[in-house]
DNA sequence: TGGAGAAATTGATTAGGATCAAGGTTTGCC
DNA sequence: GGCAAACCTTGATCCTAATCAATTTCTCCA
């Protein structure tokens, strides 16, 4: 019987976080789930699907973080999604991929067999329909994404990246917010669509006029949200992730 | 009693596309939903829902073209879906609206109560399985679009349109494919994240090229569908509509 | 059929981000 | 601790698409 733990919000019998599949579950519906689950690591940079792969399981994050992207032909790439602990890897009903999952750090994933999920999600109505909304959050997110990708200036980019790690890795720190940044220059660069050197230019920028504070390279304490959200020139402040 | 006309591909007792929704439907499963059923027509231009706006209704398009889309507090806007005949509307367990839909054509819409409709669906494991295949197609168009806004050229954006939208309106003429744009030049640089000038002179650019041949300002040739997917700078040809 | 307004084209100029090219910092490992 | 490789920053220059500014071409209705 699968627990949830409301203070960790993260279900017990497994590493999926309720908002993630089982927010409603309170009995045997994924017990099943719970008993075919098995663990993989995989070290940065190494892929997990490529484009075109049979999927074969579903999987969500453990720890560590992946991200999701797709490329043309002469190696130009796009980011299309950033996967943390918690998040959930698969496509209930697809037999294949349809981009390349990679590891940028350390990771490690809970997988469980897809037909076995399938078979629990689709005997089960509330869990088909949790599916549902897990995929259009999804699809929200990579609209909003959009949004900045065809819109937005590169200080705006930066702005709304690291307001969306804010709001999923921040911790509060008196007024001020702190987090380690999940990707490396390269990797944001990839999901914004501009150049490292773009990036980085503008870090220094934001820095320079006192948005963020940064120690290292990773660490950054953000002095002010409402500066921070601003900078973004985000209407809605309902920003995730794709 | 839902039937499914297979010349037309279209379920004869609503406009829905089997592929929309029913592709599964051999029965009752829709009736009711047929009963409830009531048609909207609006102007070019007119608005069909707001972001913000409460979402009591899902809908599939009859006729005319409509676009989704989000836009910036000081004006920008990117357009992040286009709907054309057989498009569904809705976000089934969703009550607020998180894009813009507006007409750009003379649209005809076929409305359905949202609480009928999810009652039929909840009840429907197929229909609910097929409402997550659908919601995933949308996702993946939409990140094939991501990739295109993030690192496409202006030229490369110009001809991936045209490729989506003769796979959608294209007719065989012959060697070569024939078509009406179903968005004026605004529409189209609101779509791939260009300005309209832009738009116009790449569109010229590749008519001077050989690679379109142009009567009027919609009606569109292309003599060599090849040259086009060269154009577009396309690994997968899967690309499909967000 | 003519004319007005919308839509599209074309030209000149500018600017934001890419590209090319060195250097600096971290990080991790022996 | 020292070294190498990866990662990041900074500078100079270039180029693509944005911006500003007129026309020109459609469309559609009186």
């Amino acid at each position: 019987m699968i627990k949830i733990d409301s203070t960790t919000q993260t279900c017990s019998n497994c590493p999926i976080r309720p908002r993630a599949i089982c927010s409603r579950c309170t009995g045997e519906e994924l017990d099943e789930l719970g008993k075919i689950k098995y663990y993989k690591t995989y070290s940065p940079g190494a892929s997990v699907v490529l484009m075109g792969d049979p999927m074969t399981f579903v999987a969500s994050v453990v720890s560590g973080v992946a991200t999701l992207s797709r490329s043309m032909a002469d190696g130009r790439m796009q980011m299309v999604g950033m996967l943390l602990p918690s998040d959930f890897i698969g496509r209930p009903g697809r037999d294949i991929a349809s981009f390349d999952v990679t590891a940028v750090s350390e990771l490690t994933l809970c997988h469980f067999h897809k037909r076995a999920f399938e078979k629990v999600t689709s005997s089960t109505p509330h869990v088909q329909e949790r599916l549902v909304e897990i995929v259009l959050d999804e699809l929200d997110a990579t609209r909003e994404w959009m949004l900045l990708l065809g819109r937005k200036t590169a200080r705006e980019k930066i702005a709304s990246f690291l307001l969306i790690c804010a709001r999923r890795l921040g911790t509060q720190e008196g007024e001020s917010l702190q987090m380690s940044l999940p990707l490396t220059r390269d990797a944001m660069s990839d999901y914004l669509g501009l150049t490292i050197e773009t990036v980085s230019r503008q870090m220094a920028a934001l820095k320079r006029d006192g948005v963020l504070v940064l120690e290292g390279t990773r660490k950054v304490t953000i002095p002010d949200l409402n500066r921070l959200l601003d900078e973004a020139g985000d209407d809605s402040d309902g920003a995730t992730l794709p």
